[in-house]
Parts: C-alpha cells; structure tokens; sequence
DNA sequence: TAAAACTACTTTGTTGACAATTTCTGCATA
DNA sequence: TATGCAGAAATTGTCAACAAAGTAGTTTTA
C-alpha cells in the first residue's frame, strides 16, 4: 500500500502532534506505527528495495528513515545480513523493564520537586477519568493501555529534564506500545494500577522525592512481574503446543 | 584534511576496537571525534556539501552519518535552520549527569547482583592502577579521566543489560568525554573519587545492590556538584571579562 | 558422494544530477 | 529611516543509475 506522496501527516513522537513534511520523516512514521501495531511482523527480514516499492519512494530517504528506526531500536542491522525487525524476546523485554525503573524513578523524583501544582492537580483529575473509564468500560484495554501511558509520559514531563523526556517517549514508550502487542497483553490488574498511581501523585503532592521515586520504581518493578508471568506461561502453553503437533505427526 | 578512503579504520564505540568499512560509518566516526575532541566548535553550523567537500565523500552516506550522530545528541537540527553541533551549556551537563546517576546507579545494583567473581577481582586490580598512575603523575589528566571512564564502563558491561551498556557508552560518555574538553576539566578530587570507588566495588564484592546503587548515585552527583561549582566559577569569570571589555571601549 | 569453485542473482553502498525550499540581499516605497 | 517585496544564492530533499559485496545454486572434480 504505497501513502500518498506529499500529504502532511501527523506524528504521535512525544504524544504531541506536529506535521512532519519530509519523505524521510514520512516513511519513518509510517514504519514505525506498522512495526508497533504489528504489521511488520517481529523478526521478519526487510529488504530496502522491497519497502522502497511499497512505499513509493527512492531507496535515499529510505535508508534515513531505516538508520533512525535503528536508533531508536525498532530495527535490527545484522552485519552483511540485512535487516531484521526487533524481536522482543522476555531478557529483552526485562532490559527495558529494567531501565525504565531507573529514568522513570528518576523523573518521578524530579517531578516531585518541579511539578506545577497546577499540574499536579490536573494529574490528579486524569486518575479520576482512569477509573471511570475502568469502571464503566472493562474491555477496552487499548485505551487503558493508552491512558496509563499518558499517566507516565505526564511524570516524565514534569521533570522538566530534555534527556528524560526523550529517552522516554521515544525510546521507551515505543517499545513498551510493542509491548503490549505481542499477545495482546491486558493491563494487569488495572485498578490495583490506578491505586498505585494515586500514590505516587500523592508523594509528588506532599513534595516527598525520596517517596516518589521508591513508589514509581515499586510500581514498575511490579508490573514488570505481572507481565513476566503472562509471558512465561504463554511460552510453556507454546511449548506443549508444539508438543501436541509432533505427537500428532508422529 | 579529506580521509583516505577505503582504508579500515578502528572504532572505539564501547572502548572495543571493530573495524568499520561503509563510509557513512567512518564519517560517523570521524565526525564524532572531531565533535568530541572539539575540532567542530561547538554550537557552529555545519553544512552537508561543506562536510561532504571536506571528507571528500558524496552526500548520501555523510546524510546517514548526520542522522546517526543527531540520534545520539551529538548535532541538534533546528528545522530550516540547519544543523548544528550540539552546544553543552550547563543545563544540558545537569541533564545529562542526572540520567547517568538513575543509569549508572542501576548498573552498580545489578553489578552486585551479576558480575562474575574474577571481574571484580579485576576491577580491584585496576583500581590499584589508577591509585599509582595518580601518585606518579600528577599531571596527566587526560589518562585519570579515560581510567575514571574505564571503571565506569566495566560496571555497566557487568549489568549485563544491553540497554544500558549502549545508553551509556554510546551515547552518555561520549557527551562526558566532550563536557572535559570544554574547559580542560581537571578530573576533581582524584584521590577522593578512588576511594569512592573503592567503596562500590566492595558492595559489588559483598553483594549488597542497596549499597553499591546508593553508593554510586551519590559518587555521581556528588562529581556533578563539582563540575557545576567549576562551571559556574568560569561563567562568572566570563561575565567580569566582558565586563572589563566593556569598560575598555567606554 | 562430498567438497570446492564458478556463475548468476540479490542486496547494500555510493554517486552526481535535479528539484524544491528557504534564506539572504538589495532596491523601491512609504 | 523603516518596511516590504522581488530576485538571487545557498541549502536541503529526492531520485535513478552505477558499483561493490555477498548469497545461493549449479557444475565440476577428487
């Protein structure tokens, strides 16, 4: 399906929208919305040529897009074998659990000390929609998934630290959104979540860094867990899967 | 000076040696000593047919070299402004020195947890290193701060979490190394800094995560508190010379 | 039959030219 | 003297063709 050539589009980086112009930009969007959602298969190979065709443009600002999906770890370079969408095994998905913990704890602390109250207030406001939202709707996991999201980007923001922020939303974030996709994950335990949220606010309200961050890093470590043993038991029903079929041929 | 082409070069991204052959990656090399090494000055506007004439190489592969390098912060593109390289005033080098304590304090904690019982043996070693290359030369800077960076690395090498070993090492260190050129930074209390980190290397030794996590965030800003008074000193050395030009032409 | 070498094919790396923007500069006008 | 409007110059964005390197499949030979 090749986009149309020279449409402005909107870019999510950051969860701000901001109209990009350039193919390479385009593309690079494009690619990384197809390999989040799932589209482009994890672990599958890509070729430039191939996506070049697909989408409609010269194989230059191709490989500008493909070096910052690079950058950004959504795709893998093989040396001398080509290119591979990242696969998000569990060890790789612990490691971003894993440095999430820190910068997240970190922005938590900062947050703490530089947050608005304004801000902090409005916070405040977007936990009471979560439990509505939660309340009212069970199934809707996506825009639970979405508004836990904005929950953390908002912390992240608060830091008032570029590095943070970056690193975060377009890191982070992006791989955590994959996250999510690979077995469509539901967000474990989403008012247990809400509540630990409510209690990180409430260190940030008091002013309390040292709490704050303990608190965000308890919350992550936490989910970290939850996510684990979905996964761990999704490879063992796998497993015995595969068992199943080689006894079937057998 | 235009590079030789074809010629291997080495690459010290990670403090190992891998020979690179693509163009685009030797400019990106090139590039980022040069930047690091304060060749480009700092904050000044750079042009890809200037660099492109200067390294003698066409504008495709010196495109992704420039993509690459703005993805570990190194230039920064104002849109429609050009490109620039990056200019570290001392906000950024607050930024920075707060991430690398959230990264580096997570690395020692895993270090504990993680590193093998000969490395560590061999990062007492170098510790011992270090203490005699100090009380030999007072003078050689430049070594204490490569050595400082080396115990740094192999701690985050021991996390034996990718992501944090490519955050800090190709991306943190490399504006660290940078931030020493600007102003010929004398590594602070190098004395001092030893024997912090002798005490992280005996919490790695006695597996203690708490501690060597705690001990290692506060080595980092406890550097930071340092270089700030540093900076802030110079600034204010500026503003009186400026001062002085000011009375001169008055 | 198995290993080695050659050939054809695929994919990535590189280049120079062309197109579209944006910035700069000088001139006219109020 | 300030302001705004050309036109020119410089810069970035895009493309298509060429070059080099690697891969796979086939043939040949021991």
């Amino acid at each position: 399906m090749p986009i149309q050539k020279l449409n402005t589009r909107k870019d999510t980086k950051g969860f701000e929208s901001v109209e990009t112009k350039t193919l390479s930009e385009q593309v690079f969007n494009e690619l990384k919305d197809a390999i989040i959602a799932g589209d482009l298969e994890q672990g599958s190979k890509i070729t430039e040529d191939g996506l070049a065709k697909q989408y409609g443009i010269s194989r230059g600002p191709l490989r500008e897009a493909i070096r910052r999906l690079e950058a950004i770890r959504l795709l893998v370079r093989i040396p001398h074998a080509g290119m591979r969408v990242v696969t998000l095994t569990t060890e790789i998905m612990e490691e971003i659990y894993t440095v999430r913990e820190a910068l997240e704890g970190m922005s938590a602390r900062l947050a703490a000390q530089r947050m608005s109250d304004d801000d902090i207030r409005s916070l405040s406001v977007l936990l009471d929609k979560h439990q509505n939202s939660i309340d009212e709707s069970q199934g809707k996991h996506y825009l639970q998934h979405e508004g836990n999201l904005d929950f953390h980007f908002r912390i992240a923001s608060a830091s008032n630290n570029q590095w943070l922020i970056d690193l975060l939303s377009s890191e982070l974030y992006q791989l955590l959104r994959m996250c999510r996709q690979r077995s469509g994950q539901t967000p474990a335990r989403p008012s247990k979540a809400i509540q630990e949220h409510r209690s990180i606010v409430e260190a940030i309200q008091t002013r309390d860094p040292e709490l704050a961050e303990l608190l965000m890093r308890r919350h992550i470590s936490g989910a970290w867990k939850i996510v684990k043993e979905l996964l761990d038991k999704e490879e063992a029903e796998d497993q015995s899967e595969q068992v199943k079929h080689i006894e079937e041929q057998a």
